[in-house]
Parts: C-alpha cells; sequence; structure tokens
DNA sequence: CACCTAATGATAATGCGTTATCATTATCGG
DNA sequence: CCGATAATGATAACGCATTATCATTAGGTG
C-alpha cells in the first residue's frame, strides 16, 4: 500500500525550498517551483508544505504582519531580517543570547524571537521607495 | 464647526487603553471599555483605535500570528513578552541593544523586534495546558 | 431648547491566507 | 501493461480581522 508518492510537484516544491537561501512564503515556493513543473496549482505547494512540516523536513516562520514562511529544518538557532523595501526576509546568523534577564518579575521564559528591519543590501544599492 | 465630539464611547476606549498595563486586541478593548458603556460596538472600538492612532495616542504592536494590539504612545523604547498559554502580551522594559552587528553583510539596519515567550506570573502558578 | 450632523451599533461586506471539494491525472505495485 | 487510488489543479468555501453601510442616537452650538 502507498502512502506517500514521488511526484514532480513534490520534488519540485522540496527543491525549491532546499535551494532558497531564506524562508519563502507559499507564493514564493509555488513561483519558484514552476520553473520545474509549469502548471503546478497553489493548493498543491499547501497541501505539501503541511506534509513537509508534518514530517519535519521545514520549519515555520511567522513574522509580524506577514504570512507563513517556510525553511528547511534542522539548521542551529538563528534568527531572521527583513527587508523593507522588497519584503524579503533572510536568515540573520547570531543571536543577542541572554535575554531571560530582561522578563517581567515572574515570567518564566521559554523561548524568544528576534527580528531585524532595514534595507537588504540589493535594495540599499537602489535607493528607491517600498514597491509594495 | 465640530471636528470630534466627546462621546462616552470614546472616552471609555481611551480609558481602557490607558489603565491597562499590557497592549490590548481590539476585542480586549470591547471588553474592557464595556465595563463602563453597557452596548458599545466593536465598530466603534476599532473607528476609534484608528482615530487615536491617527493623532499619535496610541500606537500599533503587531506579534507573529497574532492580532493587532494597542498600546499608549510616547513610551521609552521597550519590546514585549507573550504568555504562551493566556496569550496575553506584556511590556518588557529593556532591550538587548547592540543587535546591528548581528545583520548579515550589506544589511542596513533600521529597526528590531524583540520577543520573549514563556509563562506568565499568573499562568505559572496554575501550570495549566495552553487553553486555546 | 432645537437643529445639524458626527458618532454609534448592528450587520453586511471585504481582503487575504488557507483549506475543502471534486473531477481528472498519473504513480506504482502486481 | 493494468488497475486501484494517491495526487493534482481549478475553484469554491472558510476563518478571521477589519472596514463599509445605513438607519438611529446624541453631542454641542446658536
Amino acid at each position: 500500500m502507498v502512502i506517500e508518492r514521488a511526484t514532480r510537484q513534490r520534488h519540485a516544491i522540496r527543491a525549491a525550498i532546499a535551494a532558497a537561501r531564506r524562508p519563502l512564503t507559499p507564493q514564493e515556493v509555488l513561483d519558484e517551483a514552476r520553473g520545474t513543473v509549469a502548471g503546478l496549482g497553489l493548493a498543491t505547494v499547501y497541501r505539501n508544505l503541511k506534509l513537509l512540516v508534518a514530517e519535519g523536513a521545514i520549519e515555520i516562520i511567522t513574522l509580524p504582519g506577514e504570512p507563513t514562511r517556510y525553511e528547511p529544518a534542522g539548521a542551529a538557532h538563528h534568527h531572521h531580517v527583513q527587508c523593507t523595501r522588497c519584503r524579503r526576509v533572510f536568515d540573520m546568523p547570531g543571536c543577542p543570547g541572554d535575554l531571560r534577564r530582561l522578563a517581567p518579575r515572574g515570567f518564566r521564559v521559554e523561548g524568544h524571537e528576534v527580528t531585524l528591519y532595514g534595507r537588504c543590501s540589493d535594495c540599499d544599492k537602489r535607493r528607491t521607495r517600498a514597491a509594495r
């Protein structure tokens, strides 16, 4: 009995996320994977993203006011930066660490998020206003 | 010509935000302000929140995957903590500072967000699982 | 006090991301 | 190569936060 089939679509979606050097939105995954599978549908992207999350292959990245993004699982602890012009999100290697001390009295810290905002190198060169 | 009238609703909404020691969602503002104005409607809350933002009296707080919250403007630079059980958001006095060094090469940092997650003192006492 | 009209409250409508539906296609075990 | 059925693609539907609509209410000025 087959549980999961190896389709062209599934492979293209996996490949798109693996190849990207940054977390992708479902729409970005679609755009990228369509380079391989022309007629790919958005529903298929969502279905496979959910599948990949369930099997622990990718992780969910949520930034304030932004649609969900996905990136390969297993990377070392890190955070993200977002360009205020092109809206793209990139990985940020480090972590300020030792944030526990900032918490209010009585608050038991379990985790943290750090996000930087600004201009990515591409957009910084161009000095134009946010497209949006 | 009257531009803005002083209604009971408007006052109750301002008061609710001013009295809270944490950022409130529109729904939380509604719940709180209804203690003063019984029949208050959600649309009125949204209308007045927009008004208060426009005149700079309150600021918008957006956390990942969360509805917009509002808090009085003018407070010193700070961040927030969110309880993973009751979902409430509280102010966090300090700031790790010096995050610029973490940015990828070529990324021009303009701002940052830091959020801690865990159990607030109320929920930590009760040790129960997240409601929602 | 009376009138003008801003503001309200109830509710429909909107926007957007995500999920469900269903007829069609294509994988893969036999 | 065949057939059972998982997967796909197009699209309708959904959930949720927010905004628009509109008849009604109530500030506040003359």
